[in-house]
DNA sequence: CATGAATGAGTTTTCATTCAT
DNA sequence: AATGAATGAAAACTCATTCAT
């Protein structure tokens, strides 16, 4: 009801560029699952890369403000560590399509270049955390970038292996698993 | 003994796919930098798709041989799993273009279905060092796939912003670093 | 109420299959001749092989129609023969393009097999014809089948002997007398 | 033993003309099921035109050289006409590439211009036998050409209503009854 | 705003033919 | 004679984008 043409082009474009992949994709699906015709995308975005540009702000945005909000809701350093990776976790439950598209597009060459980041993204969240914990001395100290890609690397693999493996441990232990994984990787 | 068409054509493909990713890498362009006629790819593969697989069958395979035989040169568990991650870190320095491949790869959608492991991959050699070292009472018993994908994608992420990122931590300790993150993840 | 793109390829594509053949006519030349872009072409149809397809079944249709038009002029079963056979002599003249392309198609193997028919042919009003004269008594009894192969096998031969071959006999003599040896072939 | 590969070549060519059409079939294909490589035909051929352009003219031969001997077997002009009609449906069975091959090349527009026919064709022969009818009165008076065209229609398009369709009259008589046909057409 | 036919440059792919070995 | 890799011109087909309605 509420759902603009522009919203249904978003989320028929989304559905195929996790399905196909972005180049993949044409307009001319992306169109016809949406119930548009295909020059309409072009009044609503500047092409097909615009668009999935704009889609990776969307999904971004999606996943760091679930990050910042899971975050918010801990004051110790530790739990909110545990929250983040918690949160990574819930998101790609919740939201998978973008959770897929975010790594997707890490992978992707734009045709007018790489994705520029105006806006602060997911590991920020990762970062200024941990940095924060190795200040009040919760954390071992260690470049908060490094650490960052640990956990982050981590707990995205880790995902797309409950995803895709042949896993044998429940997914809430493998959750539980991970996040002391994590606090080992940065406790004194 | 001058290399082959054949030869020549892996080498353009992989440095383009590895450039610009597969699908923007036209076989056009393969032809042309493999110094051949663009029919000649056809000689040789079923077409782009075909070579992209092959593709990575090759570099997977190097890229586990050469996990491989840095494990052969260690018995004792802790010892092989440094020498695997820091084999890791050598390889992406090696053979750069066969890293990233792999990499993309796993990002890539295969117009013929996804990719086939009719070898074993080199994450399986992670998983056998792993599960040889939880037998041997060296690490401590958890599921060695999921351990597997914790170290991995520590690891793979690590190399990336490496690469990438704006690092402050110099090289050698950022591998020593991740190399002890490792043994903090599966000691007891 | 102009003419299609759509009619325009169709009938730029009979042309050049009746003229060329349909392997030899390029979907360049299609479009050039119908003043359109090559791509658009594909906009229609699915393909080459599709419009050749689909030009068959026109064309048939075109045929049976004819010869359908002609029977009912005619009540008696000999005069519907008659009318049947002068229908395929003026048909040929009427519609050549259609009429060479039938035979054409005859002989053609399409690249994603053989030619259904979902439709009536054009043989089938000739079948209709003698079955009925021979439960009617006016034509002796054979396989319908059979006689059908006689009659069209004769009539078109004759018709391309007409258009290529050296003729010694006028074009109405020819007519005639092959109307006359129909009934030769069914009479009692 | 005596196949030499020019005769392999040619075997292998036949088969794939009558199976897909000429067009269809590409040399790699005629060469791989000759057992022979690629430009190996090229020794042997000018090129694929000449080779299906050679064929023919075997073809046409050799069921011109059946005819003949059909025919010499007999004296009198009816006799004679009910071997050669009786001689077509049984090259059909005995080379039956040979037949089709015939058949499909009279609808293929070779490259390099229309085929020559040095040689005499094997409806000349059906053509001489009605003339030696008629001149000795055996047979009511029609252009030649005419009455060939229909006998040779008649009996053609029979046989492949014969391997094609569905018939309902048995083979035998399917013959005895279009020989019968044939006089029909011919007689007083 | 919406449509979808039309565009045309670009892509992959095919294949008869050549030629060094 | 035989080979089959290499060629290159031309084929079929794709698709983001435009535009008249």
């Amino acid at each position: 009801m509420a759902t603009t043409k522009r919203d249904d082009i978003c989320d028929a474009a989304l559905d195929l560029f996790v399905e196909k992949g972005i180049s993949a994709s044409t307009t001319r699906e992306i169109a016809e699952r949406a119930g548009t015709a295909e020059g309409n995308l072009y009044r609503h975005f500047a092409g097909k890369d615009a668009l999935a540009r704009h889609l990776f702000g969307v999904c971004a945005g999606r996943f760091r403000r679930a990050l910042i909000e899971a975050a918010h809701g801990e004051e110790e350093p530790g739990a909110r560590l545990a929250a983040l990776v918690r949160s990574m976790f819930r998101f790609s439950r919740e939201d998978p399509k973008a959770f897929a598209y975010i790594l997707q597009v890490h992978h992707h060459e734009f045709a007018t270049g790489p994705v520029r980041n105006p806006q602060p993204l997911p590991k920020d969240v990762f970062a200024e955390t941990l940095q924060a914990g190795m200040e009040s001395g919760a954390f071992r100290p260690i470049d908060p970038a490094l650490a960052t890609s640990w956990i982050v690397g981590m707990t995205q693999r880790t995902i797309t292996f409950l995803e895709t493996g042949r896993v044998e441990t429940p997914r809430d232990q493998v959750i539980e698993e991970t996040i002391g994984a994590s606090f080992r990787l940065v406790q004194k």
